[in-house]
DNA sequence: TAACAAAGCAAACGATCGTTTGGTATACTT
DNA sequence: AAGTATACCAAACGATCGTTTGCTTTGTTA
């Protein structure tokens, strides 16, 4: 009967997140079982029902920290250059890197879309919006030939990076820094001409 | 006991791969069962099981339909021209109004993730592969500027119209061929000028 | 005309899913 | 020191899922 039940305060919360977001990222939101994330972190499914009232409000939980860190990592890597392109470039790479390698939460973010999530869909949509809105500020600043569609540029881009997830494999050649590089290569080149 | 039942040749086959396109397009793979499917046809669940082994079978039956009719726009669109600049572009026309407005099969191939699909996984990557080296002849014949990755080219592009299934809705303000003009047209300019 | 295969019905099976309920031990509060 | 809220266990619930089995009807074929 005796119990060797942890306190009260090292709640599982934080693991719970983590192992969330792993699961997320590797198997999908569909893919992941409540019963797997609670096998992970090593209690019973019901448990996580103290931590959150649905398996989507953990699904947000995962969202908003991938939003925050992100955004956190792509506003330190920004903060560190002027030129609005290195700006931009250095948002690209920050991106990348934490969609394609660092950041189980981010991965998420990117890798779970919002479509098929229908109870939680306009929730997940808000959060990746408030998130690209750092994007718009950082193309509004660029020295673009008159006439473009700064909007397009970005969906352009974003798209593009977004997309990267598909086809990324970590032992390929290029690395989430090179692809930044590339696509904001094509993406500049044709601006540098005066108008 | 007379049952109403209709002949043999008239299979229901063709209006059970519009069904499953319709649903897997609209609620995803995940989101449709197959309950949902067969009622939409008019029929009893376990009879889908005569045209197909599983779910992810008549899933791949609808991506291969999906990657023919898509080939086969993009192909006809291509073919009225003989720039090269101009055929990427027609292409890009003829893939976006197909998995935004005209086509469920070819919607149904951008929205479905193979990474969801376990059990069918590198079917759907052979499927969407074959379909993409469409692109890679396009891009091929375009006089780009020396050093230019042209892989990198073709991913940031495809990667960027696919994308727009997240973002686009059909009352929006552009339509699918003022998107890829847009698109094409960012790519384009940068790449006019002499080496 | 007899035999066969295709297509679908009818009904259920087993598994898995997200979630609930009730109890219990621990830590914090007063 | 007593009381309360938190975090978790233990066990189960109801629903839904993909799928199977056996049978019937129909069209085709020999």
């Amino acid at each position: 009967m005796a119990s060797i039940r942890k306190p009260h305060t090292d709640s599982r919360l934080p693991k719970v997140l983590d192992e969330a977001a792993r699961l997320f990222r590797t198997q999908g939101f569909g893919g992941t079982s409540v019963r797997a994330i609670a096998t992970a972190v090593g209690m019973l499914p019901g448990s996580l029902y103290c931590h959150f009232a649905t398996k989507e409000a953990l699904l947000t939980a995962v969202y908003i920290k991938g939003v925050e860190q992100i955004s956190s990592a792509v506003n330190t890597a920004v903060a560190r250059h002027t030129d609005p392109w290195q700006r931009l470039q250095a948002a690209c790479v920050a991106h990348l890197e934490s969609i394609l390698r660092d950041d189980d939460y981010a991965q998420v973010v990117i890798r779970v879309h919002p479509a098929d999530i229908p109870v939680a869909n306009q929730a997940l949509i808000d959060l990746r919006n408030r998130y690209e809105a750092l994007f718009i500020e950082l193309i509004k600043a660029l020295p673009l030939r008159p006439n473009t569609d700064r909007r397009s540029f970005r969906l352009l881009l974003i798209g593009a990076l977004n997309s990267s997830q598909i086809w990324y494999r970590p032992d390929g050649k290029y690395k989430p820094r090179a692809i930044a590089h590339k696509f904001i290569a094509l993406l500049r080149q044709g601006q540098e001409v005066a108008p």
